[in-house]
DNA sequence: ATCTATTCCTGGCTGC
DNA sequence: TGCAGCCAGGAATAGA
């Protein structure tokens, strides 16, 4: 499922590809670029946005197939939208009603937020108002990194370290091209690599890497949640001080 | 504010 | 080989 990672592969390529050829009717693109999972392309005087949903991919100069949902005929490039289960949406010209993106939030402004929310950390990284970047499978990854159990109250949560480890995953994602589960292929059909270095997601009941313990899948937020029981110790709830014993 | 359930959708899997 | 039933989940929505 397309998150920020695959996301960044995705507009990558295609501002590489597309940067100033024009689409009939709409202009010249000037540029493809990304803000949480959305593919964003910005032509003269008109936007086109993508979500991606969980299977909505681009591909370049290929043939159209039965999950083909929409062609974009530039010059000399034709781009294609495919999409199997057709939760992605293509809008023009929509405002972006969405939270900050991950990768450019400030640290402290981001530990700040995390501080007046209670909700359980998972169900507020996917809350794309909240934060946007962040699906299913990162956040299960980078809850793991900072050694966060997934059901800690945000409030409760060591936002610095959270964000500084979600940038490190996010950031090496990028570098592997994002993870391809089975429906992800970026733009010139290449698979990502990121999923060799899944730590938790989808390994339930294999060794933590750290520790040896199985890996733990639970369910927060209806989502399928993976983490290490040892590693992603869920403390005591807060209770009132303990007063010091007399004597 | 926050929760749960429901809807959208289809390929892939299980079990008979 | 076929088929019914279930599952995965991003986002929107309704209702508690």
């Amino acid at each position: 499922m397309p998150e920020l990672p695959e996301a960044e592969t995705i507009a990558r390529i295609l501002d590489k590809r597309l940067r100033g050829k024009t689409l009939a009717g709409r202009g010249v693109l000037r540029r493809v670029w990304r803000t949480g999972k959305c593919v964003i392309f910005d032509f003269d005087d008109q936007q086109l946005t993508a979500r991606l949903g969980m299977t909505g991919t681009f591909r370049l100069n290929v043939e159209p197939g039965i999950h083909t949902r929409q062609i974009f005929d530039f010059e000399n490039e034709r781009l294609l939208y495919n999409d199997i289960r057709k939760f992605g949406r293509l809008t023009w010209n929509s405002p972006l009603d969405i939270g900050p993106d991950i990768l450019t939030i400030d640290p402290t402004t981001f530990a700040e937020l995390l501080s007046n929310r209670s909700r359980p950390i998972k169900a507020l990284l996917l809350d794309q108002s909240f934060v946007s970047g962040i699906g299913n499978i990162y956040a299960d990854e980078c809850l793991f990194a900072a050694k966060i159990h997934p059901l800690l109250a945000a409030n409760r949560v060591d936002g610095l370290t959270l964000h500084s480890e979600s940038i490190a995953v996010l950031k090496e994602a990028i570098r592997c091209g994002g993870s391809t589960i089975s429906d992800f292929f970026d733009p010139l059909g290449r698979s990502g690599r990121y999923q060799e270095k899944h730590r938790v997601y989808g390994r339930e009941g294999k060794p933590c890497q750290n520790c040896g313990t199985a890996i733990v899948r639970a369910v927060v937020a209806q989502r399928g949640t993976h983490y290490c029981p040892e590693c992603q110790l869920l403390p005591r709830p807060g209770r009132q001080k303990q007063r010091a014993p007399h004597r």
